[in-house]
DNA sequence: CGCGACCTTGAGATGGCTCAATACCAGTGG
DNA sequence: CCACTGGTATTGAGCCATCTCAAGGTCGCG
């Protein structure tokens, strides 16, 4: 049986490391689990995230949801192609971000803003591999390591996310989520302080595990 | 056991549709197979389907597959956020491209590059929520649909890509992919002619059976 | 203290995988 | 013309990774 000391959400430290266009917007505050935007709606604002993070969700009509994207201080989100938004936005974690109307984007130089889409992409393409391809224990190491990368955090990363959260991410259930964290640990791999807290103890080992 | 009259790749028509910026390069062909660039590769060059199809692929240390993404006549690929390819590009079936170098690019307007990538990043989502969370039927579903519509084919879908491809982008073996078609066709929503083509009998149905 | 949200653990079921055999077709060479 | 080969697709049988269902634990909060 783990210990398990706190089952609150992590806070995120508010660090933009700015390689994003420079955007002046409303600041505009979100809590935990509060919808941003909904799939259909017009998309005609674009955000960026403050502090938190934000999840980009997309639901079957039988419910099944797929997290395709997370969203951390100074990222953009919610640039669309089309009218309308194709997935759903809401705050992981107590999040603030600000907002401007798109049309506020088409002064920012092609470069910048191609740029983004395009990691955007390239991290979609990340996710298809790890959702197509890879075992349990191998998606649950790659976020992991997605995460202490993307947050900045070295080998202690503090997750924002709820296992089920990461379930819905990763392509699995939450009861799986839990048993392969319980089992990295007995493995001496990682170490769980508290349940939203994660040591990478051997990160060079779990870095093999994935590829 | 299935008539099987022709195992040979369906010729995929040379239609390009161009919502994409002109851009003129030099034409280059490819045998079926064969790679136009590798992972990892240097990224100085862009690329356009004029004719066949394309498929961008991501491979693990052990070999396993996946692909990303798919291009057809008209569609550009090969555009990076980085100085390197994060994907390799292999020829699906014989297929001619335009090359031209990247910085060619850099003359278009920030809304058509920025909406096509914008574009691929959307089709990678909903990706992503097929891989994650659709069955193994929904899967091979969900791609007779989309390629229906991206080859514009109405309800006879010829097939430029092998089983093995249709595994490799849906996250299935190569049986399950044939096991899934099988049984389609003994429920009667679709009429197998040869492995290469495939009559959708009921659409609807099948959309339905998506979401 | 009791409730609700979240997480963990166990036991059994199952969808898709693995391994293996067979079939079909195109191309090649005798 | 046939035999043979290699690439592709189908089918079957058994297995296993993950899911489902169910119970219990931990924490924060009213």
């Amino acid at each position: 049986m783990q210990a398990q000391v706190l089952a609150r959400p992590a806070p995120v430290r508010p660090i933009p490391p700015d390689p994003t266009p420079s955007l002046i917007g409303i600041a505009k505050s979100f809590a935990r689990g509060q919808e941003i935007y909904g799939e259909g709606e017009a998309a005609d604002l674009v955000y960026r995230v403050v502090s938190g993070a934000v999840r980009e969700v997309r639901v079957l009509a039988d419910g099944r949801r797929q997290i395709v994207d997370f969203h951390f201080p100074g990222e953009l989100f919610g640039v669309q192609a089309g009218r309308v938004y194709r997935a759903g936005a809401e705050a992981v974690c107590e999040t603030t971000v600000t907002v401007a109307r798109r049309s506020s984007l088409s002064g920012q130089s092609a470069e910048s803003l191609w740029g983004l889409a395009l990691r955007d992409l390239e991290r979609c393409q990340d996710h298809a591999l790890t959702l197509g391809r890879r075992s349990a224990t191998e998606r649950v190491v790659s976020f992991l390591l997605e995460l202490a990368e993307r947050l900045d955090a070295g080998a202690s990363v503090e997750l924002p996310i709820s296992r089920q959260d990461m379930a819905d991410y990763l392509g699995l259930t939450i009861e799986t989520v839990s048993r392969t964290i319980t089992q990295l640990q007995a493995d001496g791999l990682i170490e769980v302080r508290c349940c939203r807290q994660v040591l990478l103890k051997r990160p060079r080992a779990l870095a093999e595990l994935c590829e």
